[in-house]
This record gives C-alpha cells, sequence and structure tokens, in this order.
DNA sequence: TTGGAAAATTGAACACTGTTTAATATTTTT
DNA sequence: AAAAATATTAAACAGTGTTCAATTTTCCAA
C-alpha cells in the first residue's frame, strides 16, 4: 500500500514546488505578471498540468496567502508571555511593523496586492479575522486595566491596526517618496512610539484626590 | 484659422471621451479587466485609435489619478479659513476620510490600485507629495503652537496622513469584515477622533507658574 | 472644383494571457 | 501482457496590449 503514499508525497511534492515558483514570481513581479505558462515553464511542465494541482490562478494565489498569514501569527507567539497588557500591545504593534519592513513584498501580497478577489473572497479573509479578534482581546484587556485611554474596544482596535497597516503600507506601496529613504524605517518606528504614547493612559497620582490631576508630585 | 481651433477642440473633446468612459471603467471593474478594446466599443471606434490619444493604458490611467487629486485638493480648500489649526488638522482629516468614504473607488484608484506602475511613477506621485507637503506645513504649526504633544514633525505627519489612510484603505479593501456594515463608516470617524483627542496636548492648570502654560490671560 | 497632401481611422497581425479538452504517454492493477 | 487508471501534453478558444500598413476622411492650394 506504498504507492498510494508515495503518489500522495508526490503530489504534495509538486504543488510545493508550483507554490514555490509561483510564490517568488507573485513577489517580485506581482499577480498580472505572473502567468500560468511561466510557472510551468519554470517546473518544466505544460501548463495544462498546473490546472491538476490547482484549481485556477487564484487558487495558488491564495493557497500562498494562507502561508503567508500562518508565517505572521508564528512571530505573534513572541510576546506570549509578556505580563503586562500594554507592553504586550506594544510588542505587537512592534512585531506587525517589523515582519512587513522584513518582508515587504509578502505584506504587499497578504495585504494590498490582487483586491479584486474572484471568488473564496470570504474564506480568504478569515486570516484577517483571526488577527483582528487576537488584537481585539488584547485591547479589551489593556481598556479594562485602564491601560489606555480610550473606551470603545471597537474604534480604538480599528484605530491601532488602521495605524500600523497605514504606517507600513504606504511605505510598501512606496508612498514616502517626500522621506529620506535611510530614515522611514525609522520614523515608522518612531511614529509608532508616538502613537503608543498618545494613547497611554495618563500615570494616576498616587494619594490624590483630584481625578483630573496629573504628573504632580513627582518628589524630584 | 478656427480650423485648427476646432480641430483642437475635437481632440480634446475625444481624450475627455475616453476619459470618461476609461473612468467608469476603471472604478467599476479595475484595473486588468479594464481592456483598450472595451473602451474602444464603448466609444465606437476602433482599438488603435485610442493610442493616437493616449500613449498607453498606463497613459490614460495616469491622467484619470491626476484628475482625481485635483478634485481631493479642491476639497481640501474648504480648511482654509478655519483660524484654529487643530480645528483645522481635524477637519482635514474628517474631510479627507469623507472624500475616501463618498468616493472610495475613486480613493482606491488612487492610493491602492495598480501599484507597480511601469513608468512615469515619480511624476505619479507629485500629486501625493503635494499632499504630503500640505499636511506637513499644518502638524508643523500644531507642533509650534503647542496644540499637539508631539515634537517631530516627520514623524507625526506620517503619522496622521497613515491612521486616516489606513482607517479608509482597510475598510475599501473590504478587510473590516468583522464590524456590522452599518457602523462602518461610523466607527471610522469615531477612530479619527479618539486619535485627535489622543494627541492633542493636555489642557495645562489654570493658575500655576507652569513654563508650559498656554493660553492664559485670555481676559473673558 | 479638383488634386494632392495631411491627418484620422481601421483591421489585421503579433505575442501574450487563463482555461478547457481531446489525444497521448505513463503508471498501476488485474 | 492487457486493461484500467492516472498524468501530461499540445492544440484550441477567447481574450489581452500594442503596432503598423492600408484605407478613409479632412483640409488647403491651385
Amino acid at each position: 500500500m506504498g504507492i498510494k503514499d508515495r503518489k500522495e508525497r508526490d503530489r504534495q511534492e509538486m504543488r510545493d514546488n508550483i507554490l514555490e515558483v509561483a510564490s517568488n514570481m507573485f513577489l517580485e513581479e506581482g499577480y498580472d505578471k505572473t502567468s500560468i505558462r511561466n510557472i510551468a515553464d519554470k517546473i518544466e511542465y505544460s501548463a495544462g498540468t498546473i490546472y491538476q494541482y490547482f484549481k485556477d490562478k487564484d487558487d495558488i494565489f491564495l493557497t500562498i496567502h494562507r502561508q503567508a498569514f500562518d508565517k505572521l501569527f508564528t512571530h505573534f507567539n513572541q510576546i506570549a508571555q509578556i505580563e503586562d497588557c500594554f507592553e504586550r500591545l506594544y510588542r505587537l504593534g512592534y512585531i506587525y511593523i517589523k515582519f512587513a519592513l522584513e518582508n515587504p513584498k509578502l505584506y504587499d501580497l497578504m495585504f494590498i496586492m490582487h483586491a479584486p478577489m474572484n471568488a473564496l473572497k470570504d474564506e480568504l479573509w478569515d486570516c484577517g479575522h483571526s488577527s483582528f479578534d487576537f488584537l481585539y482581546d488584547l485591547v479589551q484587556e489593556c481598556i479594562e486595566k485602564k491601560r489606555i485611554k480610550m473606551h470603545d474596544t471597537q474604534a480604538t482596535t480599528m484605530l491601532i491596526w488602521a495605524t500600523v497597516h497605514g504606517l507600513v503600507s504606504l511605505h510598501i506601496r512606496n508612498r514616502y517618496k517626500m522621506i529620506e529613504t535611510e530614515r522611514i524605517e525609522q520614523i515608522i518606528m518612531q511614529a509608532l512610539d508616538e502613537m503608543m504614547e498618545a494613547i497611554k493612559s495618563p500615570p494616576v497620582p498616587e494619594g490624590g484626590a483630584n481625578p483630573n490631576m496629573q504628573e504632580v508630585d513627582k518628589n524630584f
């Protein structure tokens, strides 16, 4: 019964081979300029064979898309053991941006490229859905523990996600022409810092009765 | 000598006609699915004729792109007469988001669609450059007058732009699947409010000897 | 008004694209 | 070794952006 196993292995190997080649082409040339025939050429098969392993071009794209999200999620695990929720939120933002800056083309593929998805659009964004939930829970914790000054969890989650996404996507799509290339990455991180600082709850005076009081009696 | 004038008029009319039709198709179907032949069909000319009026498909796209930025700039003029710079900044964000929500497909075309531009990429983004400068100057004023708590103009400009762009682009590219459709636009505006509130300089206690004091002795 | 030059328009051609399918080649099972 | 199942291919279809020789239309001078 080993033949079926080997066949299954061969099939998976072929799939991986196609994904590997297609992934490189998507990342290097973009969706449009990646053609089935070019993929087929590179793996030294005819174009028709591709359709034995993937339903269509979108199927290939979506598989790569899914794998990319798995990769991002792996990075998220780094913050699991951080005690303080605000610090955890900050690190999450940092990791997200770092991932995007280190894998700009992959990020583009995940969040920007090829938006008018023909089908499977719902299934596709389940990955994004998980991302959102992950951030949502963290934001909720920060709000409950009054570590950030916001109150609406949904709006705040959106705000934070939008900010980091905006920062990196404008960079990736070359919209920061006005800033010296060398400084961009540093400034993006600085912008993250400023945002986190801005949303942080002000320190509460230790014995004070004034609810609006701030930064009084710092004793130095 | 009126013939040359009329010819010039006819030429411009033809160009406008092509742009009108192409614009609708780009907005409705996206870049890929808009073909020169389809444009030609709709204006009842052959495909070759298009090339008498535009260098290539990108030339058509970039012309529409430019016009879209002109449209956005027109809206920006609304805030010119607002005295208070922080209020002006807030209104600018509001107008930007409003424009994006009212013209989602146009916004997509301007900021997201068709990123791997073949040529003219530099010229293209001059419009974006102007946008950035406009915002930059305003942020600088807010920093100088200590109306926002930030200090680095470049990082803050980037942060604000990225935030509003992130908010609307995630919406436009359908990335807010997890939020009820009816609430999204309201929440986006709420997120803008929260961001503006978060970056605003804190009120200074009234009678203090605080060197950071501001808006004292207003006599009313 | 007519003839020739200039300009505008066309349709065919080229080299691509994603996808389907009938024919062929290979591998597995009987 | 024959039959069945599977894998691969080449050809075809309808589409794409773009170019170009041939044709039609428009213009202006004789």
